[in-house]
DNA sequence: CGCACCTGTCAAAGCATGCTGACACATGTC
DNA sequence: GACATGTGTCAGCATGCTTTGACAGGTGCG
């Protein structure tokens, strides 16, 4: 738990979408191999094939090229079992090691408080 | 828990973003308002604007418009105190209620759960 | 009045993403 | 060989998101 922060922006990303959402969903069914994704899914293998390696980079499907008995290659992808418990606290907690814009010079963005305004 | 397709999905999507996980992480130390929150995270105020609005239309962040004593008019923002629990199943369940792409193998759909579109 | 602070919006530019069609390769069967 | 299946990649366009700068309004203070 308490995933690093680029990571849990993966996540993020990779599940805001509809599309790679219903993978997710199909996927947890079963495993299954590209084509037959595309075509339960109604979508193109090269839109797919997309989908599925930006899921796999961010941790959440993993896919394995295989041998079908008749010598073909079909790669399957399975979910990784994953469990995120996401709260504000967790988002802060990530966002410490984030390494995106990150001004190196702002590192202590004080925590003093806004009450003397209004309360 | 068990939210809805349409929600998950934009919160993922609100999630998704370094600059937007950087918001929730700032307003989890206390609320804040829009001038000053840009001023420490180091952005203009319109981005702020657009993704303090994503964010409150994920349901992650609320905003208020105040009065400050010498009569300025402030909008503070907060967190809500959310907490999902991502799983392959989780995300599966919110599948069937995405209002998407709608496979047509699987339209129930209908019966929007009255949300009141804050307009 | 001019300046400080606050709020919000808009158009336009820049960049990333989504998506398609065509290509390459391999294997097994008729 | 022609056709079916499977794999992967690529260029290019369309779409959407991100970002900026300028603009509108408001209040209070010297």
């Amino acid at each position: 738990m308490t995933p690093d922060g680029d990571e849990l922006l993966k996540v993020f990303a990779a599940l805001g979408n509809p599309h790679r959402m219903r993978i997710i969903a199909a996927l947890s069914e079963g495993r299954n191999y590209v084509s037959k994704l595309a075509r339960d899914l109604q979508m193109s293998r090269p839109l797919l094939h997309m989908h599925l390696q930006k899921l796999e980079a961010a941790g959440l499907v993993a896919g394995s090229l295989e041998l079908s008995e008749d010598g073909k290659a079909m790669k399957y992808f399975e979910v990784t079992p994953f469990a995120y418990e996401i709260t504000p606290e967790a988002v802060a907690h990530a966002v410490r090691t984030l390494t995106d814009g990150v001004t190196e010079a702002d590192a202590k963005a004080d925590t003093k408080s806004v009450e003397e305004v209004t309360k």
